[in-house]
Order: structure tokens, then sequence, then C-alpha cells
DNA sequence: TCGGAGTAG
DNA sequence: TTTTCTACTCCGA
């Protein structure tokens, strides 16, 4: 199990873009601050989140560049997503973010550990294709590629050393021959893509996205066993190495609970309620608490993590969850790449936005944009706004079609701390009314900013006047305009991903592979962690969506006979919050959508039907 | 289902 | 330490 974590990845690509810039110190601008730096700029000073301001006086000769359009960072992390998930089996890759990917090598390594010579270890190849033993790359197996945590005292001759170590601990061996997939994957990358990342090789997200921070950029770490401690005088390298950290360091646990554990551990301040907001006397970053002391603290468990960080509010067996992930502990899974998002927001700040003319213009701005990404994510075929091909032009757009249909739609804003007589309000929160999305915004025929206009009157701005009824003096800081809530349109089965039953098996006999459950009796209490929320949802979905619906358009006894499809548009028929506005009827033939039947036809004019 | 909170990159 | 543009998950009502 690995983690790449492409470094400075919007700085990079820019570089993989104009290779010059890579000796250059290079900051990424967003708004008025630098959201991120090459390591050329870092050497010289420069930090992520600075303001520009300030980076220029430390660094008069730093290359800015603006990187408020998201879109190339996008489309670059989702090129080297497919590059790597062309070497990993049965598809185990997981994007975090634009710039970190999962990866759950299990398979591979478990195949390649079967193939291997232990009379030739210097002279292994590692197998990366079932089919063709010839795909590949040599290695030495003799020993571990890369650091190590801890690190490695062998001496530089360590073959009589290594090789008998490696084989009596199957894990010792499955993390060596992981280290040399890493080695080889970051080669690829830089060779093949222009991109350095830094990797972690353990057996679990969670350490494995820790072990890739001890050496950055460009290397990679793999967490050495033992996993479980040798006897009950003795560490187990996970906690050693999780006990260095500190403790807002470790994924999961963000400033909140930060704030909170410090304050029982600093203060040990028994008053402190589990739900008392942090006041500005919260504890800032002089003193520092490691998972360490933490996990040594006076009656320290689950069940005080809970006392401490439980409450309304906090997530189920919070304790449980913390404890867990202090002593190293992580479940979770590599989820496989998912076709749709979830959701998909836009969103702008501006120094104060308070006219209702400027707050209207905003909105078409963000709704243009939304739209847009609705069609570059959320439908497939061959469509291109700009350039088409007069004579291919019908059959462009017949094949354009909504892979999925979003029912909500969100505004959301964050007004400007009132800044009244020198307290600082804490009130930076974001405040969302929802309403449903209106069908006529997925009519791919209509021109872009006259969908966003209409929209926007009418549909967001009502919600805006529902988010502030005064008439102006709202201080707004930020508009967010977003969609969720997505219902998948009927599959053009094929290679329609993450919905394939098979390989949810596929999945679950991987999950049992031994060698990756972390055990032991510091852990004991926190075995099925998440078993429960995360098994879930794949197969919710799979079994609703996994019957192929209409590889063409259907004839209409099709439609009313696909039980699954009603069921789709029985929840899609969402009920309109003012009332007005919920003449629903069928959902159209061929994009799904639902119309009332007086506008049927003149919906289905949208269409170009092939036959 | 909605709206908010928390976390992450 | 609140400055950027997102995206996901969880909770209570």
């Amino acid at each position: 199990m690995r983690l790449q974590d492409y470094d400075c990845f919007y700085a990079s690509v820019f570089e993989a873009e104009n290779p010059v810039l890579k000796s250059l110190p290079l900051a990424v601008q967003q708004k008025q601050i630098i959201a991120t730096c090459n390591y050329e700029a870092r050497r010289r000073g420069l930090k992520k989140l600075q303001l520009v301001r300030e980076a220029k006086k430390i660094c008069p000769d730093v290359v800015i560049v603006l990187g408020e359009d998201l879109a190339p960072f996008r489309d670059a992390s989702k090129q080297l997503h497919a590059f790597l998930r062309a070497f990993i089996w049965g598809d185990r890759v997981e994007r975090l973010g634009f710039d970190e990917v999962f990866l759950d090598v299990t398979e591979m390594i478990e195949y390649n550990v079967e193939l291997l010579n232990a009379h030739d270890l210097l002279h292994s190849f590692f197998h990366l294709d079932k089919l063709d033993p010839t795909v590949g790359f040599a290695f030495d197996a003799t020993k571990f590629s890369g650091p190590t945590f801890p690190p490695s005292t062998d001496s530089p001759v360590c073959i009589e050393s290594c090789f008998p170590k490696a084989f009596e601990d199957p894990l010792r061996l499955r993390l060596l021959l992981a280290s040399h997939l890493a080695r080889y994957l970051r080669d690829q990358l830089e060779h093949q893509k222009g991109y350095t990342a830094s990797v972690g090789v353990s057996t679990s997200k969670l350490l494995a996205k820790l072990a890739g921070n001890v050496h950055k950029p460009s290397n990679q770490t793999t967490l050495l066993p033992p996993y479980v401690a040798a006897g009950p005088e003795e560490e187990s390298n996970i906690t050693r190495f999780m006990d260095a950290h500190e403790i807002g360091k470790i994924p999961g646990i963000g400033y909140k609970l930060v704030n909170r554990l410090k304050a029982h551990i600093l203060c040990h301040d028994s008053d402190v309620g589990p739900h008392e907001t942090p006041t500005r006397t919260s504890v800032t970053d002089n003193n520092k608490v490691t998972v360490r002391d933490v996990r040594c603290f006076a009656n320290m468990g689950p069940h005080l993590l809970e006392k401490i960080l439980g409450g309304p509010g906090s997530s189920r067996d919070i304790g449980t969850k913390v404890w867990g992930l202090i002593n190293g502990v992580d479940t979770t899974e590599v989820h496989t790449a998912r076709k749709i998002p979830t959701q998909i927001s836009i969103e702008d700040s501006y120094g104060t936005l308070d006219t209702f003319d400027a707050v209207r213009k905003a909105l078409v701005l963000l709704a243009a944009s939304l739209i847009r990404r609705m069609r570059a994510d959320l439908t497939e075929g061959e469509r291109d706004d700009n350039k088409q091909a007069d004579e291919n032009k019908s059959s462009s757009i017949k094949r354009t079609r909504w892979l999925a249909h979003p029912r909500t739609l969100r505004l959301s804003t964050r007004t400007r701390a009132p800044e009244v007589n020198g307290t600082r309000n804490h009130i930076f929160n974001r405040v969302s009314r929802s309403a449903p999305v209106p069908r006529f915004l997925f009519n791919l025929d209509e021109n872009v900013d006259a969908l966003a206009e209409r929209l926007v009157h009418e549909s967001i701005l009502s919600m805006f006047r529902k988010l502030h009824p005064e008439r102006a003096g709202w201080h707004l800081s930020l508009l967010n305009v977003a969609v969720t809530n997505m219902v998948e349109t009927a599959g053009e089965s094929k290679h329609s991903n993450g919905r394939d039953i098979g390989k949810m098996f596929q999945q679950q006999e991987t999950n049992l592979q031994p060698w990756k459950v972390i055990d032991g009796d510091d852990h004991s209490t926190v075995h099925d962690l998440q078993s429960a929320s995360t098994a879930n949802s794949e197969w919710d979905e799979g079994k609703l969506h996994a019957a192929p619906r209409f590889p063409h358009a259907p004839s209409p006894a099709e439609t009313s006979t696909d039980d699954v499809f009603a069921d789709d548009m029985a929840d899609a028929a969402w009920e309109d919050s003012d009332g007005e506005d919920s003449t629903w009827s069928d959902p159209c033939r061929f994009c799904g959508t639902l119309v009332p039947h007086f506008a049927s036809a003149a919906h289905e004019l949208y269409h170009t039907v092939p036959e």
C-alpha cells in the first residue's frame, strides 16, 4: 500500500508545461496569497499561503504565475491518475485531492513474492503483467529501495544480513518489494510525465501517508516492521513512528480536535466541557503536543477520548476512532476511482460584496462556470462547444449524454467578520440554502451564458433572498454555487466504471489478504473501525444501477417497464420547496430529465436521435 | 432531505 | 493562523 504525493503540485503543472521554470523560484498565486511554490522558491524562504506582498519582499526575483483557474490542475491530476492506474492491478487507485494518490498494490506484491527466486535475489524481476512475463523491471531484492523508517543501519554489504531477515518475516519481504515498485513508479512518473513525487510505503493509508512525509521531495520512505511489539517491554515501529508526530499532523485530527486534546493534555483542565467552543484562549502552537503525549496521558484510551472529544455534533465513536489513529490503526480501504463526483461547486471570494447588482453579476459568472463544469464532468461523448464540423454537428450532439443529473442546487455565502469593538468575531462560517436543480439546466444545446442568466434569476436569487432577507449591508466575502445529489443515468454499460459487480467481489477478495491486517495487543479495540460505514455504498448503488439501460434510445415500451429507472425518477421527483412548478411527468427518453407533459414534445426536439 | 461542522489538499 | 478553491463525510433536526 502506498501513497503518492506529487511535489508542490500546482507549481509542477506549470513546470511540466514549461521546464525552464524548474530552475527558477516559482510561486502560484491565488488572490493575494501564494497557494504553493516550488522547492527553489522554498529554499529562498517562501512558504505556502504567504501573502504575495511578503513573498516579493523576501524573494524579489520570484516568478509568479496565476493559479486561480483550477482546470489545468484538474486535468493534470486526472492524467497522472490514469497514468498510474495503468500499472496497478484491479484499479485500486484512489485520488485524494488533486495531488495525492493511494495505491493498493497488495495483489501485485503477493504475485511477485511467489515468483521470487530465493537463490538469486540480486537479480530479481518484478512482474507488472500476469499475462506477459517480459513486462516489468529488474531489481535487487536483497535490500530496500530508498530510505526507511527507522533509518537502515545495515552496512553496505548486507546480502548476508538482509536476505535471511527478509525471508523470515513475510511482511518485511512484502514491504521490500513494494519499495522497489515505488521506486519504479516514481521513475516512470518523472521520466515519462515530468513529475516528481514523494511516496510512503506501508500497510494502510494512514501509515503510508505519514511515511511519505519523512523524505521530501522526490523520495520515498518505507515503514519497517515490526508492526507489532515483540514483547511487553518493546515498542513496535508503528508506535515509535506515530509517537513522534505532533498530534495535529495525524490525518483526521484537525484544528478542533487538536484544540480540545491540547486543552486536556496541557492544562489537564478537567473543567473544560466536551463542547465548550474553543475561544481565543484556545491553545496555540507554543506548546506542542505529540501523539505520545496523548497516548501516554493518564487513563488515556478510547473512553477518555470519547469524554474529551465526544458530545453533540461529534462523530459517533470519536474516542475509538482517535485512539485507533494515534495507535496507527486505519482499516479504511483504497477506493477505486469514482466516475461521478458527488458534488461540483464553484466559488469566489470578494473584498466585500454589498449591492444587489454586484451580487447578481457575481452569481451569473459563478453559474456559468458551474454549468461548464457540469458539462465537462457529468456528460459523456464528444462535445465541443466551440469547434464543430458542420456536417458532424448533429451526430456529435446526439452522442452527448448526461452521466448523472444533480438534483440539488446550493448557494452558500460567507460574511466578513463584523469586527466588533476589538473582539474578533469567530463567525467566518458559511450559510447555505438549497433548491431543486431546474430541468432547463440540462439542455445541452442552450448557450451557457444564457442558461447562467436564467438560473440566477429563476432560482439562485430566491435562495439568496432567503439567506439574506435584508435589503443590503450583507458584507459578503464569499459566494459558492454547487450542485449535489447526483443521480446516475442509464449506463452505456461497456466500461462504466465503479458499478462493476465483478470488481466488487474482487475487492472483497483482496480485502481479506492477511498481510495487510494490522494486529496487536495495543489496538485490539479498534479492529472493525469503520467497517460498517465504508463497506456499504458501492454495493447499494451498484445494485441500483447495474442493469445496463438504454444503449440506444429505447422504445416507449422499454421505458415504461424499466422499473429501476422509474424508481430513480420517483426519487428524482423531489418536492419543490416552494410548491410551485412541480408538474413533473415522464423522464425524457434521451437525457433522463423529468419533463412535464406539456413540454415533452418541445424538449425532445433537443435530441437528434440515431435510429 | 436540509443545513452546518469538520477535515483535507 | 483565516488567507484559496474545492470536495468529502458525518451529524442532528
